[in-house]
DNA sequence: GGGTGCATGTAACTGGTTACATGATTCC
DNA sequence: GGAATCATGTAACCAGTTACATGCACCC
């Protein structure tokens, strides 16, 4: 289970569960999600094992808050994960899934309006992925080859999502011009 | 739930359980999957929804195939949900986690062994894909201009799935060299 | 007094995996 | 006789989502 990976990971520096949603929101969330609901639970599962140990502390408002810190014993579960093999991670991907079976809509021109609006929806994730590589580049004026270690990997991560984001706005790209070509051809001796 | 509208989908033509688990594994890999215990419940569950009609045939050895075909009311529900909103898919990508973290190791040639590794499998993917691709070409010389209708939705999600994976490879050599060039500046200076 | 943000949780459900169970037929 | 292939299913489990419930504190 990479969740368990994942939280004992981003626990080396301590964080609430409250927390650690920002970090999957803002910072992760173009390889990882994960609900408060499914949080909150699993911080308690890894504590019950002792990989994690958890505290109370103060809130800003509110209650308390329980801030949690990775263990030596998680930190070597953690460390172990890291280097087990690759997992590559199932590809379902409901938009082609769709796509494949769109010519029962026997209509090329609501294939077309399909392929715009997910161009739309990629080309929107990829300028908010930019963003990020913008601002770093302009903290830093040696990115991206002088940053910090820890940084790195980081790096490395968002060239990812920006690789992959921009390859799926170039390939609807491509296919909209095959498909307008084909509307094109239909109309003229059709 | 995607599965169903793709077994709607896929049972225009009549198939049955086990036939159903070829086209998941042999022609629609790169962008779904299901295993058989899945399958055969989803299947009757449909059946009981009026979606398909399923009817006993002669199985070519052991007992007799239940072999199901789509009606006209799941043919509606289908393509119902083929007009429906884009569904992007979530993305978790447990390579990227375990990359985003592996500064912890403190170690560059783990990271290089890693993404070399990686590199492989992607590039044994993308060759695996790019051999359709050429079947393809080969039986029909106007490939990919002239495709019959059924065939055109296809070829593009194909091309996706070959993007895709050569974006991923592309990733993989750029990353490659960063880390190495890390590394050389390393022992020079360390 | 009401909205927003901080903060933690539970319960029911859904989609999917793994392991198990069964049995016929064909090929070696 | 044994392995491979065709063929269908059940049960237990796991990961993740949705909906719900609670409550404090600060600002308007």
């Amino acid at each position: 289970m990479s969740l368990d990976h994942i939280l004992l990971g981003l626990l080396r520096e301590p964080a609430s569960g409250y927390d650690l949603k920002q970090i999957f929101d803002q910072r992760i969330h173009y390889f990882w999600a994960a609900e408060l609901s499914q949080i909150y639970p699993t911080l308690r599962r890894l504590e019950r094992k002792g990989w994690l140990r958890g505290r109370r502390a103060q809130a800003k408002r509110g209650a308390g808050r329980r801030v949690y810190q990775v263990t030596p014993a998680g930190h070597r579960v953690m460390r172990d994960w890291l280097q087990s093999d690759v997992e590559l991670g199932d590809d379902r991907v409901p938009y082609l899934a769709k796509l494949y079976l769109m010519d029962e809509l026997g209509d090329l021109r609501k294939t077309l309006r399909f392929l715009t609006s997910l161009r739309e929806k990629f080309a929107s994730n990829l300028a908010a992925l930019e963003t990020i590589e913008r601002c770093w580049a302009r903290e830093d004026p040696s990115y991206p080859d002088s940053l910090p270690p820890a940084m790195f990997h980081v790096l490395l991560t968002l060239r990812n999502g920006i690789c992959m984001i921009a390859a799926r706005v170039k390939w609807c790209d491509e296919s909209i011009r095959r498909v307008e070509a084909r509307i094109a051809k239909e109309a003229s001796h059709g």
